[in-house]
DNA sequence: CGTAATTTGTTCGTATGTATC
DNA sequence: TGATACATACGAACAAATTAC
């Protein structure tokens, strides 16, 4: 919290903006105050309010129009559906077993990934996902420690744990996913019951959140067949 | 020009900017200007060319970095339309070498993806992808007749076709591609110079015309690292 | 309907901080 | 280490669009 101290002022200002959007203070569709009121409430310069407001505007967190009040966007990017990407697990009955799930101390690329310092810990959460029974894919979470909290209780129930993060107001405005492959190594092949060598699809992805903080960094190792990433493009 | 009066500033010389690079004065990779200098060229504020710039590193064009100079963005939003997905082959001499082109008559799956009536015929070709002498991806390409012949003369020249059907006036308005992945057979694998049974990606790709008849159907195997494929979803 | 007040947009100037070269 | 370049932050004035009376 007092690391904030740090941080620039307008980073400042837009987080205490988008804490009070999510905490509904100010509700979607609805108008913020005026700029001239931001300047008063928190006594800073109109240029470090309007840097605030340009940078959520930019990512479609308010709306801005010459003359007329800055609104809250309506339906503000959350859960905003990929046009054009699908990546389905194929199954009906849908489940996961948990592995392991806690904090770590050392993993380098996981902190870089996650924006961390050195001293800070990660949640690592390794889970199954099982699909009518059949182990699909093996997958690797990382998660930044607050973020971690909140998924604790319901890891060995959730199959997809971007809607309990929304449920506490986490929502991400940004995925970045990258496909890649690999062969199964022995413990990942025994888990997944399959041989070691076979194929496997990587997806390795970043979520980043409506604060630009990130959410989560994960590596899933799916059985090709078991799965489907298809995306359009165009039309 | 002198419509342009009525435009701000900041637009006035943002694209200023964006001719100088679409005209090569400045390539990408390459430094701009320093924000003073630009200030005594134009005869403007500092507001105003950060403005500018700051717009132009929103869309992908320019990249600042505290410190040191501002410099065109390397790839700099090839394709508008695409938004946030990256496919690339990674190499910098790319060659392709075809194992094979020729007419087929039996094919139902491709027909079928081609949307072809059972007695027409396709074109089938064949291809090695080739980066930096060392090849990356086997690649099957299905193609109408009409298509084919214009792709025939240039098979073993052109890494990408869709340039080329360009040039014929055949463009794309839909492009699906499907992610997969598999073990390599002995005959991929002799042809990529790999071990048989290591992973590939592999990507399937429907493309659709603006007269909405196929133009493509595709299947591509690659060495996962010898490629990206990586999306953006939301910002 | 028109006008005044309000609100955001544009542009100037200046000073200081901080990362890079 | 010093010079250079971008980042942050303050203040001020006018323009243009919207809103309220």
């Amino acid at each position: 919290m007092s690391k904030q101290r740090k941080l620039p002022l307008y980073v400042q200002i837009k987080n205490k903006l988008v804490n009070n959007i999510k905490e509904g203070v100010w509700q979607p569709g609805e108008a913020i105050p005026s700029e001239s009121q931001l300047i008063e409430q928190y006594n800073v310069s109109r240029t470090t309010i309007r840097q605030a407001i340009q940078d959520l505007v930019q990512k479609d967190v308010l709306e801005t129009r010459r003359g007329a009040p800055t609104r809250v966007k309506e339906e503000p990017q959350v859960d905003k559906g990929n046009p054009g990407i699908i990546h389905k697990e194929i199954g009906t009955n849908m489940e996961v077993k948990v592995l392991r799930f806690e904090k770590l101390k050392e993993h380098y690329y996981a902190k870089y990934q996650l924006d961390l310092e050195e001293d800070e810990e990660v949640y690592v959460l390794e889970r199954l996902r099982i699909a009518d029974s059949k182990p699909i894919a093996y997958q690797q979470l990382y998660l930044p420690i607050p973020i971690g909290e909140v998924v604790k209780g319901v890891a060995s129930d959730v199959f997809d744990i971007f809607p309990v993060l929304g449920q506490h107001n986490i929502h991400h405005s940004n995925i970045q996913e990258m496909v890649s492959g690999s062969n199964a190594t022995q413990y990942v092949a025994d888990l997944l019951g399959i041989i070691p060598g076979e194929a496997l699809t990587d997806i390795e992805r970043t979520t980043v959140g409506i604060d630009d903080k990130p959410i989560e960094y994960s590596r899933t190792k799916y059985i090709p067949n078991a799965f489907m990433y298809r995306m359009e493009i165009g039309k």
